[in-house]
DNA sequence: AATAAATTTTAGACTTGTCTAAAAATATAT
DNA sequence: ATATATTTTTAGACAAGTCTAAAATTTATT
């Protein structure tokens, strides 16, 4: 049986692995998890031992497919719960991360399955963030930063970068949802900020912001 | 913070108290439990150290105000969590009880709240234990057991006192379920075992039977 | 290539929650 | 009321997961 560490280990390695491409540095993983890297050593042996990770002293982990596996649908339920509490129980996209962290390691096949089916198989979460599915694939669809739109592109957001809180409620104050329209009009060279046109007013967003909000071009 | 394990004992001796009426005693925790007497007397200094139990050595605990507030409250979310399962998640009243045994103890306020108002403020879990309120509060109806009913009397089961899978699954077997009429038509006093009218037929069961199975009276 | 800097691991310690075995206290029975 | 049985506590140990501080290894720099 799995305990609650290792799941949230095997989920750190997993975005890092997606974030980077090949094997994790104990460091990162320290990072992502706040904790010491030491700890992050003694629980590398743990997760290899028990077959989740390849584990290599000094040169990081990488997910088994075994590890993969129970990652992937920590992942899924992590996002479904988070699509339930969005859809059904009247939580804002701001508000769910924290309860979706615990809810993700609920172990009742029959619930997730459920869950899905109540929420009629929904495949990307309130952020935009793609939901694995029972084998732990995923299908990305091809979104672009909106930093990287040019001038008088017309794109959809679909996504963000960072889900935090404080982003999240930035882009409710602008009005700025999935599913919103945006047209940009504007690169200032300068500071790389943008003028877009969103719900037909002008708005001004700073590099940093404009970094974090993914977009489907028309 | 409180931690899982101190939740689980708080909540065995919240049912223990109700159960028994006064303190209640290392053993009869140990037993609901599973655990050893050693392990109890270990947690029972550290809940009267936080102030969720009175303990006094060979005299065993009590919860205090703060402590009852705390086991009430999991038990309120235990009872709402298995309705929402019933209710909207399709699983059986035999089914419920290992996955709300984990999502008890998901800390989020606003979840529970959210939960409660999405099934309509039910009362009542699906075996027919009462719901706390959010102060802790229990309504109690007047239930009786099945084997305490006279000849010919008429009644209602309103709950079970056993609510293990097996006997839940006994009773869907001969469809017995919360709100079936129920009328004794005899009772061997060899065995305590009694005759009853349900849907329209009759129907033998054991004095252990009918001891498991509450009703309310015409 | 040698040295400095950064990363990673090891060694030892601590906390939480559990256990066994033995000792202490309480309850029961003669 | 004394001996016996039962319950409860204590003492010491262990596993999981974490930490600090020091040692080992790798990476970067001159």
């Amino acid at each position: 049986m799995i305990t609650l560490s290792e799941e949230n280990y095997l989920k750190a390695i997993y975005h890092l692995e997606r974030q980077t491409g090949g094997t994790v540095s104990t460091n990162a993983i320290a990072e992502k998890m706040e904790t010491k890297a030491s700890s992050v050593t003694d629980m590398s042996k743990k997760l290899a031992d028990k077959d989740y990770v390849i584990y290599k002293k000094y040169q990081g982990v990488s997910l088994t497919d075994k590890g993969h596996k129970i990652a992937a649908n920590v992942v899924r339920k992590h996002r479904l719960w988070e699509v339930f509490l969005v859809e059904k129980l009247n939580f804002s996209w701001d508000e769910v991360h924290d309860v979706a962290e615990q809810l993700e390691h609920i172990k009742s096949p029959k619930l997730i399955n459920e869950i899905d089916a109540f929420l009629e198989f929904p495949t990307h979460d309130p952020h935009g963030d793609p939901i694995p599915d029972k084998d732990g694939n995923i299908f990305v669809l091809d979104k672009v930063s909106l930093s990287k739109v040019a001038i008088n592109d017309l794109c959809t957001c679909v996504g963000v970068l960072d889900s935090s809180a404080e982003f999240l409620k930035y882009l409710d104050k602008y009005k700025i949802a999935l599913g919103t329209q945006i047209k940009v009009l504007e690169k200032e060279s300068f500071d790389e900020s943008m003028t877009i046109i969103i719900h037909d007013s002008e708005l001004n967003i700073s590099k940093a912001v404009a970094n974090n909000i993914y977009v489907k071009m028309h």
